[in-house]
RNA sequence: GCCGAAGUGGCGGAACUGGCAGACGCGCCGGACUCAAAAUCCGGUUCCCUUCGGGGAGUGUGGGUUCAAGUCCCACCUUCGGCACCA
């Protein structure tokens, strides 16, 4: 017999799958009739600034075996693979350490792509893509010019957290504690011109998740997304200043609470402050604005100032100094409120410092309005609506929603991202790019260092054009896009990868979208999922494609950690698979990763374990090549191992295909093996050891393709799963559990036809029970059908 | 502060609908094979008591429901994650 060499059966059978193309999958032509088992299993790509982790390894893994078990069970799988390759670590390492940022990724990518193929995942290679190669960057450009033509991308100046070491804008979910989350680096904040996508319009849209049938999203996600969105039901009230003869609009979700407010505040970015002639007040806001959105936050006492002018509340015409003051912010709401101090704590921790007047206008017990004028009695939930219906009749207010969700800041002032298709021109303002024109190239350019202007700007041949529209000397846009635009759409492109007619046919997008199964981490439902499902929305619109949401299911892995912390790059706490594959092979990485623990949890690395998956696999090929000698059954005999082999067969795919969980299908196969170890002689021998390679298959397929071989079959990749069969799971007898007083003081096995009296008399003959009973009356007897029978004396 | 998830042997974890707690694996202990080691195989391994038959305790803590609770309910503790001047 000869011995389990996993490096040399994984290059046996990865030339094999090449060569016979096993896991690609052909779109269907026009008119042929698509199979009702269709399947798109997806992962997050890979970033490519380095080379794979761990936790890359468990999640492709874990997309290889839901692709091998649903090719398996009869449906068609489009599986495909390709990289984020845009962004900033390429750009960055080029200046660091010279080179252009496109060799370094594309240095980075090939790494990756043999990282991957070493470990046999069942990848559609002829589907491969990369952000940054211009038969993809095109696209996204041209997609960019549909937000554009619907109003959906636009250009504004806008307060921006600005990272001084990256040189560029961080968007606010990168802003972690006031540092840019790539560097590390305190952000400051600037006013400048950038591009913006409308995703606030989509705010109610993206509230709905329009699944498909069987489409399941993690509540938790799906909350996480809510409160990022964080749609608020109020109204906005229309307050008079007379001293500057404005009306300034507020916006409250308590005008139950409006004959409570004392004061009333202004954002320092608000319109209205300009008009306001006061040496403090221009003080203030200039100290203001030159600290972040951060340190603003995180003050310990409230700042401001009183402006010298008064609003007027419209419920009772009282009239309420104005302040300026930094916790009112200009972009959410109307940049102005009506202050509470009452009901709210931070105006009631403004007004203790102002020394302002605080008044309850609710009955906290009871709910009711107090000193409320003709509203005084009345439930706070309906004086509401009551409230409000009187302003609008007044034109003094009207209900209102507001979100916490602002829009996409997605403009960049770096070189190695995909370039904004747009001329600015001084006749016709900005121009898009005529379709036709696309794509517009990276240009070379001498020096990727930013310097405050895109690096793009250096490069003054590719910058100076002349306009689309008038032909006359224009400037191209210098700033590059996030590359979370590239990443928005790419599982669309997978579908028609070469289609150079458009981004992606109609019709091949229909077929194999929503991607079936999604599988990635949970850090990215606020960006990624969030801006994906803006792009599927108005593209649905567009008509360019027939269904409401990217992806049907979503799966998020626990993050491999070491030390404690995510593993990851920028942590510079990575660690990769390659010497473990050397060590032990591909399978065995692959089996180990899964069986560490349950996929959705966090788990902290460590190889010690990995000896017995090895283990695990070397008992699995000797007992097979044992079972291999014995002749096929024809007919399986009715053993204990052949039932045992029939419940591994039925846990293996509940866990798999019900559960999504992948540690306990191996824990089941290992229970197998063990048992066919221990009786190596059974009849169902053979029957046994097939079916543990078969199940094996999606774990660890190159060493189940060998020993399927030697089982003198072929192909396991394109068998069918096994079916467990229902008799066989039947038994025709059980341990019956005996309590007394629900503590185990007996079993015994005992037929499973028995009927429920039969088996209490059988519990109270027993002579260890009996010794328990003590003489005492039975008062009651509890059966639980085929498991136990509890009898109570007390 | 608000919202959410999780606490089970020395370790990773299992227990699917309330019904045998600790499957499977790691580690450790003992044994076989060997000149020896590796590899492999066999046995043991929650804790405490034991006359070796067995008995008792036990799933973060305290209470409750139930014939029966890791699982359900209430309160609390700890850890991790999300949001955090969002009016």
């Amino acid at each position: 017999m000869d011995r389990y060499e996993p490096h040399e059966i994984e290059a046996k059978w990865q030339a094999v799958w090449e060569a016979e193309k096993a896991f690609y999958v052909a779109n269907p032509g026009p008119g042929e009739s698509a199979p009702e088992r269709r399947w798109y299993q997806l992962e997050m790509l890979p970033y490519p600034s380095g080379t794979l982790h761990m936790g890359h390894v468990l999640n492709y893994t874990m997309g290889d075996v839901v692709t091998h078990f649903r090719r398996r069970n009869g449906w068609q799988v489009l599986r495909p693979m390709g990289f984020d390759s845009f962004g900033l670590p390429a750009e960055n390492a080029a200046i660091r350490e010279g080179g252009h940022p496109r060799e370094i990724t594309e240095r980075n990518i090939e790494a990756i792509r043999v990282q991957m193929k070493r470990l046999g995942w069942a990848i559609d290679w002829d589907r491969e893509i990369s952000a940054h190669e211009v038969d993809y960057y095109r696209w996204t450009q041209w997609l960019f010019l549909r937000f554009f033509e619907a109003g959906l991308a636009y250009r504004a100046a806008a307060p921006v957290n600005w990272c001084p070491n990256d040189q560029t804008v961080v968007a606010h979910e990168y802003v972690v504690d006031g540092k840019c989350d790539r560097c590390g680096t305190p952000v400051e904040a600037r006013n400048l011109e950038q591009w913006f996508m409308r995703i606030t319009s989509y705010a109610d849209d993206l509230l709905q998740f329009d699944l498909p049938e069987g489409g399941h999203w993690p509540e938790r996600t799906k909350t996480i997304q809510r409160n990022w969105i964080g749609r608020s039901e109020g109204a906005e009230i229309l307050f008079r200043v007379d001293e500057l003869d404005a009306d300034v609009s507020v916006f409250t979700t308590r005008p139950d609470t409006l004959h409570g407010a004392t004061f009333f505040v202004i954002a320092p970015e608000h319109p209205l402050v300009e008009r306001i002639e006061n040496e403090d007040v221009g003080a203030y806001v200039r100290v203001t604005a030159a600290r972040s959105g951060e340190e603003r936050a995180t003050d310990d006492e409230k700042t401001g100032v009183f402006t010298g002018v008064h609003a007027t509340n419209p419920v009772n015409g009282e009239r309420l100094p104005v302040y300026v003051a930094d916790y009112v912010l200009m972009d959410y709401g109307t940049g102005a409120i009506m202050a509470v101090p009452g009901h709210d704590e931070r105006d009631r921790e403004f007004a203790e410092r102002f020394d302002l007047p605080i008044r309850t206008v609710i009955d906290e017990e009871r709910g009711t309005l107090v000193d409320s004028g003709d509203f005084t009695g009345a439930q706070a939930d309906e004086a509401k609506a009551k409230i409000v219906e009187q302003l609008r009749e007044r034109g003094r207010g009207a209900p209102a929603v507001s979100y916490r969700l602002r829009d996409w800041s997605f403009s960049r002032q770096r070189y190695w991202g995909c370039p904004i298709p747009i001329v600015y021109c001084d006749d016709c303002g900005t121009v898009p790019v005529p379709e036709q024109d696309l794509p517009v190239l990276l240009p070379e350019v001498e020096d990727y260092r930013p310097k405050g202007v895109a690096p793009l700007a250096s490069n003054t041949e590719w910058l100076h054009v002349p306009c689309p529209k008038c032909g006359k000397d224009g400037r191209r846009e210098a700033d590059t896009m996030d590359t979370f635009v590239d990443s928005s759409w790419y599982f669309l492109r997978y579908v028609d990868p070469r289609n150079d007619q458009a981004p992606f046919d109609r019709f091949a997008v229909d077929y194999w979208c929503p991607v079936s199964q999604y599988i990635g981490g949970i850090d990215h439902s606020t960006g990624h999922l969030l801006y994906s499902r803006f792009f599927v929305k108005f593209l649905n619109e567009q008509g360019l494609l027939g269904f409401r949401e990217p992806f049907a299911r979503v799966f998020h892995q626990g993050w491999v950690q070491m030390g404690g912390s995510k593993m990851s790059k920028s942590r510079g706490n990575v660690a990769g698979p390659d010497h473990l594959v050397d060590q032990y092979g591909a399978d065995a990485m692959r089996v180990y990763i899964l069986f560490m623990g349950p996929a959705d949890q966090n788990m902290e690395w460590s190889d010690d374990g990995i000896d017995g998956v090895a283990r695990f696999l070397r008992r699995l090929w000797r007992a097979t090549l044992e079972a291999a000698e014995r002749p096929s059954e024809t007919e399986l005999p009715d053993t204990p191992l052949a039932r045992k082999a029939h419940w591994t067969i039925d846990r293996v795919s509940k866990d798999i295909e019900q559960r999504f969980q992948f540690h306990t299908p191996i824990a089941a196969v290992m229970e197998l093996l063990n048992e066919l170890m221990q009786a190596p002689s059974d009849p169902a021998a053979r029957f046994a050891a097939e079916t543990a390679v078969s199940l094996i298959q999606p774990y660890a397929p190159h060493v189940a393709e060998e020993l399927w071989e030697r089982l003198g079959r072929s192909r396991l990749w394109a068998e069918p799963w096994p079916h467990a069969d229902p008799a066989m799971l039947e038994r025709d007898t059980f341990e019956l559990v005996i309590q007394v007083n629900g503590r185990v003081r007996d079993r015994v096995e005992v037929s499973a036809d028995l009927p429920d009296d039969e088996l209490v008399s059988m519990a109270k003959s027993s002579p260890k029970v009996q010794a328990f009973l003590d003489d005492t009356e039975v008062r009651q007897a509890i059966v639980v059908p085929g498991r136990l029978v509890n009898l109570v004396t007390n």
